[in-house]
DNA sequence: GATGAATGAGGATTCATTCAT
DNA sequence: GATGAATGAATCCTCATTCAT
């Protein structure tokens, strides 16, 4: 039911016995005041005893649940895009016909996610998020999806057939991620709905003028 | 007129006499290998000392004629962009009326120029130079053009009402930089006119049947 | 009458009851995967949560039974080394009278020893193994069995006078420590019969020609 | 003239310049103070830092000069062992006639080095410098030197033909090795000469009675 | 202007060991 | 006795940058 192919421990597992419950509450904890020093201190800026610190452990705990700081960096985003896709995906299940309601729909739900979860943006967008390799694999997940669903709309062409799935979904979600990574960094350069009109016009009608 | 703000030392400045015309030369070589090295092994892993030592320089050269790592890669950058600038610019300066056809122009220049300048893209398009602030200053500068471009054509009724000039330069900018940065990196997944006509299509209309 | 002084735990005692019987076989699986970690991966390069995992067990098993890293060595170290002396200790109660006859003999079981026990030998050898005091106690009870022998040689106007026993056992049991550890990280080097036909004869006579 | 094949900057290289002469003084202080901490505290004891802060420089110097610990124990060993290499050259150039002279000499001069350089031995015999793989390469050499001179005593009929000249020259260097090794830890334990004699004996004709 | 030896702050990571359950 | 999550001291090494020559 969900396509999103990466595996890490669900911290809303079942608590099983204490030791397993407080094993995952550290856990959490790590993740927790990882996203935050992350978000509010740049990832390249924060040291992982400092997250340690924060989330009242000591620097090895870290590295016996996540393996390295890269591990944490992954789990926090992937736990983060998670709750990204939850929604997404029952928005594609369930779409509307017009084309121009469809994109409108799928276009305020990322914004509104770019909204509510500024401080996992700015880690998602961190150049350091870039360098260790972690962001351009969500990115990939992301631009595969929405290669899918054009290849889908190119099959019982409602896309025009001149459209090439593959560069269309970079480009999509390129701009996408380009005005909300512009966006997260300067919240009161513009208002929540100027972005989805002009985001959803463009996707779907481009400059054109009707 | 070039609208590009940023002062570098131009390359093709007249030679002087002998002794400035050794210097440019060796301000030249550090800029050639330092692309080269920043291109095949990343800004990141390339120590100043590699730049210096590939230029047959000592390090401190690269001191005195840059300041430091980042002066060198900004003259790089920006000498690189000034050259995509300029067709950019002259472009401009004489566009076609058809809105479909002057979009078809500049998306072949900027296809064009990544896929002569692979390199370029190459180090434009590393983490390390998002990390240190310098592309992006670049792709501000030309989100910055496009925006005006935009603003222009809202006021003169081309372009629907409904865009919001701002938020539409930074999904352009982001639509082409996302396919070019992929494109760059993979340049055998697909072929540049698919990329032109998908872009042109993307930009203009959008998914939109007609 | 085993003269070997340290204790330890031994594998074969009579397994009394089933608990006892557990531990001991927990302490055995202990021993056995150590060995096999410590042979191939290294002394310092295998961590005591590996072969506690190897084992199947919990680490805190493992410090549990042996106390610590090293204890666990030690343990591995001197049980195969016991099986050595036994041999050894027989062969000293029933030495030949012709003295190269008793050399070869001598020379024979390490040799054999040496051969078969190739892994044991990996670990007695290792630099850790040094590093942690436990194969230079091992040495240096080899080198006092042989002081002692010597010293009844000299005793009984066997050797020659003007040798000291101690000097003498140091030289010895380094020769054959030597060249036992070479043989045993290239056993392709040479044949088993060279090894104890040329460490005999330095032995006995050195490179004296007769 | 000389065997040794390990490159590595000479120490009384022609000073050159003032800063060729600065950048020799402050490697040669670095191996200087490596070797007394090294002998003194243990090599793994010792911290690359502990080196530069006694030699009155910088970590990062030693990293420049060395480019890591493993490197600086390397030179300090082959510094040291170039020492005990010129005297063994000039006499296997001028070897006496008779074997037990001979070895005697040899023995000499390896036992009056151990002396001289106890500071050098205790790090020749580290276990670190095991773990390092740099001592064995060191004793590899030596062994590689023996069978030479033993090949060429086999091949000239003054040896007995059943020694392998391998085999016998790892003997041969361990029997050396663990006594001096031994005797470096416990001067007070023996005499010089009584060590030259046993193993000038052992050497030549073993424990055989004439 | 060019040189290049020297600098030294800075942080990730390891793993033997413990102890509450 | 067995467990295994948590501990945290301990060091290596990098490399952008400087400045005396």
């Amino acid at each position: 039911m969900n396509a999103f192919p990466f595996k890490y421990e669900h911290l809303d597992a079942e608590p099983a016995n204490a030791r397993e419950r407080s094993r995952l509450e550290t856990r959490r904890r790590l993740m927790v005041h990882g996203l935050e020093l992350f978000a509010n201190k740049g990832v390249a800026n924060t040291r992982a005893s400092d997250v340690a610190e924060a989330a009242g452990v000591a620097v090895g705990t870290l590295y016996v649940h996540f393996g390295d700081k890269r591990g944490l960096l992954r789990e926090i985003l992937f736990a983060g895009i998670e709750e990204l896709l939850e929604p997404l995906h029952r928005l594609a299940a369930n779409l509307p016909d017009d084309l121009t309601d469809a994109v409108r729909r799928h276009t305020t739900l990322m914004v509104d996610f770019a909204q509510e979860r500024q401080d996992f943006c700015r880690v998602l967008f961190d150049p350091e998020s870039a360098r260790l390799s972690v962001s351009p694999e969500i990115f990939e997940y992301l631009v595969g999806m929405h290669e899918r669903r054009l290849r889908e709309g190119l099959d019982r062409g409602i896309f025009p057939a001149d459209l090439d799935a593959r560069v269309a979904a970079y480009g999509a979600v390129g701009m996408l991620v380009n005005v909300l990574n512009w966006w997260t960094h300067n919240p009161e350069a513009t208002q929540r709905e100027t972005i989805i009109d002009t985001l959803t016009r463009l996707r779907v009608s481009g400059v054109y003028q009707v």
